[in-house]
DNA sequence: CTCCGATATGTTTAGTCAAACATATCGAGA
DNA sequence: TCTCGATATGTTTGACTAAACATATCGGAG
């Protein structure tokens, strides 16, 4: 599968400027930093590659004009990463508009399964 | 680009079942369909090749478990294509639920992009 | 001053997906 | 029955993307 690997319904991008975007899987992304506190973790908690997680805070880091994750090397625990406030932010908000989605279109999904009768998932 | 061609705020897909779903692009085709009563032409009219429209239209039907679209070759009109009640009904919930969804997020929208002083679009 | 774990990148390979190109088919109407 | 426009598919080519593999770097701790 490849599609949508996240709710089962609704699938949300929100464009806030020509590079600036959040869809699931980033959010997914930046929780997942939030609570592993590495990039390296995120990424394979999340199945993928260190160099894709990394590629795609890059992404999100410019893409936003100002760093969303920050990440450092060595040190005490040996490097790591953490949301700026900024990322939290945009996680938090994320979150939001998702669950807002979910209750506004709720009942035109119910609907629309009842008129086509399929079963939400697997 | 490549993704967001539609709107620029709200991407959405709505997923009803592991095979049916509906996103931008399948409901503009849905409509373009409608409209120009022809698959070759509403492909044309969204700058896609006839077959890659074609291969939508299949991928709806089949997903779907019944045709959303109906088309035939030959005859009067020479052949064309036209939504089913089903693929009206499909469009119709979709647009529904994208504009409820825009006016659920567009508070948050406005904030995030006063926050980070971003611009709509280009 | 070496070690270690995580970040930071570059290069190469493979796999997926859309575009391009080619036909075959249908069927009312001329 | 021949034509024409649109549907219906198959095959090949090319572009883009992700995976795999390889290193280099940082810097407190030991």
């Amino acid at each position: 599968m490849s599609g949508a690997p996240e709710d089962g319904l609704a699938h949300l991008r929100v464009t806030l400027s020509e590079t600036a975007y959040v869809g699931p899987g980033r959010a997914d992304l930046l929780e997942s930093i939030a609570r592993t506190g590495s990039i390296a973790a995120a990424g394979k908690a999340m199945g993928m590659s260190y160099k894709r997680a990394w590629t795609l805070v890059q992404a999100l880091n410019e893409g936003f004009g100002r760093p969303l994750v920050d990440a450092s090397r060595g040190g005490a625990g040996q490097g790591g990463a953490q949301l700026t406030m900024a990322g939290a932010a945009v996680l938090a908000s994320y979150r939001e508009m998702q669950g807002r989605t979910r209750l506004a279109i709720a009942p035109e999904v119910e609907r629309l399964r009842t008129l086509f009768e399929l079963q939400p998932e697997k």
